[in-house]
DNA sequence: AATTAAAGTCAACACTTGTACACTGAAACT
DNA sequence: AGTTTCAGTGTACAAGTGTTGACTTTAATT
């Protein structure tokens, strides 16, 4: 059975055009992945979710679902994705804004929280499915996550911050903030309205986290500078 | 309807004789809990879990679940406050046997991964809800890990580890290090068997990431040594 | 205008799910 | 002994699930 191109390999979500204009297909795919996020919305993990709710949710009938994944498995895979993008996103506005703070972490953490408060659902998705998914979405997003760290390990190295350490280093330090960013980032995400204390604890406390991080960066001394410079998680 | 005692309030699951000896009750309720965690075995997680799949898995009739708890919910928290057990027993245990290695801290990360091998379940758990349950399993959770990082610190003022520091700065540093554990759990659990090679880089980056955490520690100062001495998550 | 590809719909299936209710049987108390 | 309590059973049901195959509709290609 031939099935000409059966499915777009889950990569390669977007084409503009295909033979017309912004295509239909393409407008209900992302109807779809939307719902998905949109039911996460009242804590409730991907996981849980059903394929019909989701098509439901989508305002599509369930056996439409097919024409776009093999199953929620796929459509998990797919969102990881898209939140791999959203991730760079957040890194690329970063390095456009050189915070001019007085205070450059708390500047950070500062612009930090508002866009995880802006991309709410993508990151419930990213850090809720993180430890809690099916094994292919968990290694899905490591890759991701990884691949975020390295690129600020690079950004770091670029700005010349910590002239004195080996890439496979800076990706280590880089590897703790990023925990330390998700880890927020969950906080964040179920904070109770008004409660302008309790977010100010918290955001306190994540600001000194990092900084104590890049204190220990700074007096951190190379053993053997380059054995396993690249030694990361690029397997 | 008066219910006498409708159902022992989620808390105090274990008073070990309440009329005659080892009781019955207490052993079901045990193989739910069991059942639970074993299901949790090849990559599932919790909140994907059915009430029947549970039952049967523990050899019982579905309906026999409700004379133990209300519903998976409180099931969840129970098997949170399981896990809070075990993290308490991890410190006990490191209390004792201090690790008197010529390299202390990666001493204590290969104690650790040992621990987490041999409690995987518990860990696969906590680890895997602590982002993605209900709200009130993931507060839950976040209360009994916030308990373990302040014993963490107390236990880090007793050895006079550092002495300058304030406790709310020893808890504030502890929660890094139990957010690197917690990460690191995840990925030493579903590390692929028998790779070693893999497995030791996993490990050298824990390694370096705590010592880095305590080198940032040695040199942190405080600001204003008392302004909120207490002030993690203690609301 | 006729043809064709395929996104979306409809109806139906074989299951699984959570929960209700009446029951049984064994221990514990009188 | 007889009675009571209650963990565990059996049956049943309404609702939700994933997936099927045959269909209609839309829109691009000839």
């Amino acid at each position: 059975m031939p099935s000409r191109e059966d499915f777009p390999p889950s990569t390669a979500p977007e084409r503009e055009e295909a033979g017309g204009r912004g295509s239909r297909k393409q407008r209900t795919r992302e109807a779809l992945l939307e719902a998905a996020l949109r039911l996460m919305r009242e804590g409730r993990s991907f996981t849980g979710l059903s394929l019909r709710e989701v098509t439901r949710e989508a305002g599509v009938v369930p056996t439409a679902f097919y024409r776009h994944f093999h199953g929620m498995e796929e459509l998990g895979l797919a969102l990881v994705e898209e939140g791999g993008v959203t991730l760079r996103r957040l890194l690329r506005e970063a390095r456009r804004t050189d915070v001019q703070f007085t205070d450059m972490i708390r500047g950070s953490v500062l612009v930090y929280k508002r866009y995880v408060e802006d991309n709410r659902l993508q990151f419930l998705f990213i850090a809720g499915e993180r430890a809690g998914g099916s094994q292919q979405i968990r290694e899905a997003i490591r890759r991701e996550v990884t691949h975020f760290t390295n690129e600020m390990a690079q950004d770091l190295r670029g700005l010349g911050a910590f002239p004195g350490l080996s890439t496979g280093t800076l990706q280590m330090i880089c590897g703790l903030v990023v925990n330390c960013m998700l880890n927020a980032a969950i906080d964040i995400l179920d904070l109770p309205l008004n409660q302008p204390q309790q977010e100010q604890e918290l955001l306190d406390n994540f600001v000194r986290q990092v900084r104590l991080i890049f204190l220990g960066a700074q007096r951190w001394k190379e053993k053997s500078p380059e054995r396993g410079a690249a030694a990361e998680k690029t397997a």
